[in-house]
DNA sequence: CCTCCACAGGAAGCGCAGGAGT
DNA sequence: ACTCCTGCGCTTCCTGTGGAGG
């Protein structure tokens, strides 16, 4: 055998017949327990292909409960119907979180609609009235604005398509938006609400059953056979069902344990291996998380962890496993030496309580209010995870920068 | 009982960066 | 290119809370 870089790599005995059909690009062509989501949407939308202008829809739901993958399906289903009989309608899918303004989204739409022609660095109005043009030409189209909660004009946007709307003699837009945000429907202006929502649909979180049913179809694809045991996907699902009926996630649960199988030469996916992957996916988020907070609170994470381990140091001798409570002003004052030693600047102790909340928000650290006891009213701090892990990663992160 | 301590967390305001309007 | 506006991170100031101590 040769010895080359990717030889060993490529020869390698896999677990996965497809790896790729676990990652979270991949929209499988039957989507479980989504029936009924479907069917509203493709009734509602087939009035487009009868060159009619559909209700607008607001689809939510928590992350994972198959609302990208549903409306994809149903517009690349659409899109197929459409070219084949040669009607003028047509759905389009925006990701807002990478054209999250209105201008930007307009103008993407445009660059769809007249992929012949460039449009660098033209008005507001010009990409506006660019848009009405091609739905003037008799054009139904249907605008997919999923996570549309990051759009910064929302309103705006949402007006401008709905107006232009009734401009309209023939042709017409369709908006589908999309959002995980609960609460991102009463911050909208009540005008925009009524226009937007006009049909809602609520994806619910999967259960276990229904996770388990998902992940034995996706395995059937994915992996080779007889590679992931039953208990496995019973796991799987159940950890996932009990975090958050999260189907992302419970995919995820599986392919980390699938690459586990593999490193370990064990081929395998049993309960043992969902079970650590469990924990390393678990790391993976932390860990991100905490690359992704500002700066000044990563020290006061910093300062948090620090001190626990201090107090792990003397009460090693004794016989308890559990980290410390700390007091949050002894907290500041181990951040203001610390932040010192850095030459960082200082943020004052109030700014430093909030970051303590968004601490806890983000479940990395656990604070109880001193009822009983010491120092009349102080929050007591506890770290959520692995002190010497998140001091590492921290250290980590401020070299790098 | 009152006062002090050590903090929690709300309200207002400040400086700044970046986008919109002209 | 210019100002104007707005949102954001943060500070300052303030009121509230509950145990400790005189």
């Amino acid at each position: 055998m040769s010895d080359n870089l990717f030889a060993r790599e490529f020869f390698k005995e896999t677990v996965f017949s497809d790896r790729n059909l676990m990652t979270p690009h991949y929209t499988p062509p039957i989507l479980p327990f989504r029936e009924k989501e479907i069917g509203l949407l493709s009734k509602n939308l087939s009035l487009c292909l009868r060159a009619q202008k559909a209700d607008n829809f607001f689809l939510y739901g928590k992350t994972g409960t198959g609302k990208t993958a549903v409306t994809r399906h149903v517009l690349a289903q659409l899109n197929a119907f459409a070219t084949q009989k040669g009607l003028l309608a047509a759905g389009y899918y925006i990701n807002c979180r990478q054209h999250n303004s209105k201008y930007q989204i307009l103008s993407k739409l445009i660059k769809e609609f007249f992929p012949a022609e460039n449009f660098m660095g033209y008005s507001a109005s010009f990409v506006y009235e660019k848009v009405l043009d091609f739905a003037k030409k008799g054009n139904q189209s249907i605008i997919v604005l999923d996570e549309i909660d990051k759009v910064k004009d929302v309103d705006e946007l949402v007006y401008a398509l709905t107006r232009g709307n009734d401009e309209l003699v023939n042709g017409g837009l369709t908006l589908i938006g999309i959002s995980n945000n609960l609460t991102f429907k009463d911050r909208l202006d009540p005008r925009t609400k009524s226009s937007l929502c006009e049909q809602e649909v609520v994806f619910p979180p999967y259960n276990a059953a229904e996770l388990k049913k998902i992940l034995q179809e996706r395995t059937l694809v994915a992996f080779k056979p007889l590679v992931v045991e039953e208990s496995a996907i019973n796991l799987a699902s159940a950890l996932a069902a009990q975090e958050s009926g999260d189907a992302r996630t419970a995919i995820l649960l599986l392919l980390r344990a699938g690459d586990l199988a593999e490193k370990n030469n064990s081929f395998k996916v049993t309960d043992q291996e969902v079970l650590a992957a469990k924990v390393r996916v678990e790391e993976e988020i932390i860990l991100d998380m905490i690359s992704s907070l500002p700066r000044q609170q990563q020290l006061v994470l910093l300062a948090i962890a620090e001190l626990s381990l201090q107090s792990k140091g003397v009460r090693r001798l004794g016989l308890e496993e559990e980290t410390k409570v700390l007091f949050s002003g002894e907290v500041y004052e181990h951040y203001c030496w610390k932040a010192k030693e850095l030459k960082e600047t200082l943020i004052s102790s109030r700014w430093f309580r909030q970051y303590i909340s968004e601490l806890e928000m983000f479940g990395l650290i656990h604070t109880t209010l001193s009822g009983k006891g010491i120092r009349g009213q102080t929050r007591l701090i506890k770290l959520g995870f692995d002190a010497s892990k998140i001091r590492n990663q921290i250290e980590k992160q401020l070299q790098a920068a």
